[in-house]
DNA sequence: TATTGTTATACTCTATAACTATA
DNA sequence: TATAGTTATAGAGTATAACAATA
């Protein structure tokens, strides 16, 4: 348990890191931003999903997710198939040109962040990526375990009944 | 140096680390939302500042600065002074109202961080601030050393002429 | 002529709420 | 009645460009 100034400067830290991630954000292509990339990322790595499933990856609400879906599908990135066990739901899957599209885009990122971080060593990455994985795990954790009023453990508007 | 693929899972922890900074933003007061709050706690770190360096510690376009700073006023939290050396500038200072709202939101955000990183030890906590710290140095470092076609060092709209 | 700061406009991301079609 | 997904609307953050005042 850390001191009240630590947690202090940390949050510091959190604000200050949107400068990097604009950075970053600033070499996308203009028909694929960041909300739409994390998509294909996710597809790519986690394979077809549901978008409700998306929706929990993201963490974001569905209706962030099915905005950024349907981008993606107007440019042939991705495809929405029924799915046969539900015909509410829709099954979310990359194309080839979808995978493509993210192999170049994952190429120039990679770059700019392995320019900038041409002085850290291999561990210190694997470090920096392990805890910000753990980070965004006990914010997860604790959104299961200790649910704030109001607020849901899945990603989704409450029904207004 | 790392792989490609070490790159492209910190990547992912960028993107992820989002949902992480929603969840800080949403204990804040509807009247003081982040990007007020930055200034403000800025200015309790670093005491009275030129608006142009203000834009450059919060590393976005003084366009930005200027209307959170402009909404921070209408609500008594800061004060611009002229500047008596450069007629020109305006000096932004906290005022008491403004070092009380802080406090009472630094109050609330620590405390919810420190549940969500309850079982973290205070080392954990220190490392992950020093590597974030870090990052956002080289980010800036590089900015000014290889800057990008178009990308000024300072946070500046290109003049027009 | 260049710089400081402001304002107008536009774009991205997000959440809330209302709606549909299934379950 | 509840759930999966869509769409409309609104709010926050940011960048670009044009502008006024001063250097």
């Amino acid at each position: 348990m850390a001191a009240k100034a630590q947690y202090e400067e940390l949050i510091r830290q959190f604000s200050a890191f949107g400068a990097v991630k604009r950075e970053l954000g600033r070499i996308l292509p203009s028909d694929c931003p960041s909300g739409s990339a994390a998509v294909l990322t996710l597809l790519a790595r986690y394979g077809d999903m549901r978008m409700s499933k998306l929706a929990d990856l993201l963490a974001v609400d569905m209706s962030v997710t099915s905005r950024h879906v349907a981008h993606l599908a107007e440019r042939g990135w991705i495809q929405r198939s029924p799915d046969p066990a539900d015909k509410r739901s829709r099954i979310v899957h990359l194309t080839p040109e979808g995978e493509h599209k993210l192999d170049e885009m994952s190429e120039e990122t990679t770059r700019l962040l392995a320019e900038r971080l041409a002085d850290w060593s291999d561990e210190e990455v694997a470090q920096l990526t392990r805890l910000m994985t753990r980070l965004r795990a006990s914010f997860d954790d604790c959104r299961d375990r200790h649910p704030s009023p109001g607020l849901e453990s899945t990603t989704r508007t409450p029904a207004s009944t």
